[in-house]
DNA sequence: AGGCAGGTGGCCA
DNA sequence: TGGCCACCTGCC
């Protein structure tokens, strides 16, 4: 393909299996990345960027992209956080301790938290209530055709908060985004008015981050903390939602506890990295429900 | 055919 | 504070 440059290996600090790489792209942390049968190879978008990538071996992702951008590399290392040393992260989580996190740890080997550009994830999680992984990636591609920038011939980045600040709730609509477009259109006006404050919240510790995210309509504290772990690269924030609340209430006999509850565990029981072990325990939920 | 899906905000005791 | 419910849409 002319468009795409050759592969080129990207070396990994931590190692990797195949299923990882597909649960990192694609297990409900990012919704813009698609297994392509035909390179066998996965093709995503995050910012003004598009990649593709494909396992070679535990260590080495081989990566192709557009021809004629050259930062997209360096972009692709800090999106997959490829220096971060996960290994370490793994072993300081609780798993001597706690054998159903061991399991979910060995399940995914080199599973990591990937650092999408925050504002992006702030709109994806918007975007995500009540509706599955496939659905919401079907969300973000309407809006993405419909009103992001074309980076190469058919393959368009999300819109921008300001893109979509210029865009009529009825027009949200029209993307299948139902009730979530009438919170998307509030926070893209909000967000127009004060351009600096994702960037703020992004750069401020997590107590305060979250803080002030909630604030932004229609996020709650789930999506503010799914927006500060895999666009903030917080990795101490807890998403709860309704597969973690049945992880917690089946397999760590905590039936009748409240989210507020679930949080302040998880926190207190995963240590500092608690949304990473979440991530785990998620991936593993999905796949052996209890 | 009706209920439910990686939630949130508003309203009521 | 704590519980309940509407809210878009599509898929089982």
């Amino acid at each position: 393909m002319l468009n795409w440059s050759s592969w080129k290996p990207l070396p990994l600090t931590t190692p990797f299996t195949e299923q990882t790489l597909a649960e990192t792209l694609n297990g409900g942390q990012a919704f813009r990345w698609n297994f392509l049968p035909a390179e066998s190879c996965w093709q995503g978008i995050w910012g003004q960027h598009a990649a593709r990538i494909r396992f070679y071996d535990t260590t080495t992702l081989h990566v192709s992209t557009p021809r004629g951008n050259k930062s997209t590399p360096a972009a692709l290392a800090t999106y997959l956080r490829a220096d971060f040393d996960w290994e370490a992260a793994v072993d300081s989580l609780p798993w001597r301790s706690d054998p159903h996190l061991h399991k979910a740890l060995l399940a995914y080997p080199g599973l990591r938290i990937l650092k999408q550009p925050f504002p992006e994830a702030v709109l994806c999680f918007l975007c995500s209530a009540t509706k599955q992984i496939p659905q919401i990636k079907v969300m973000c591609e309407r809006m993405a055709k419909s009103l992001g920038n074309e980076i190469i011939p058919g393959i368009h980045a999300l819109p921008t908060w300001e893109q979509l600040a210029a865009a009529s709730e009825a027009e949200l609509r029209a993307l299948g985004l139902g009730f979530r477009a009438k919170n998307i259109k509030k926070t893209a006006d909000l967000l127009a008015s004060s351009p600096q404050l994702l960037a703020q919240i992004e750069a401020a510790p997590y107590p305060e981050a979250k803080a002030q995210l909630v604030t932004l309509p229609g996020v709650g504290e789930k999506i503010a903390d799914c927006a500060l772990l895999f666009g903030a690269a917080k990795l101490e924030a807890f998403p709860v939602d309704t597969w973690i609340i049945k992880v917690l209430e089946k397999r760590y006999a905590l039936s009748g506890w409240t989210p507020p509850q679930l949080s302040q565990f998880g926190r207190v029981h995963y240590g500092p990295l608690a949304g990473f072990a979440q991530q785990f325990i998620f991936s593993y939920e999905r796949k052996n429900p209890a």
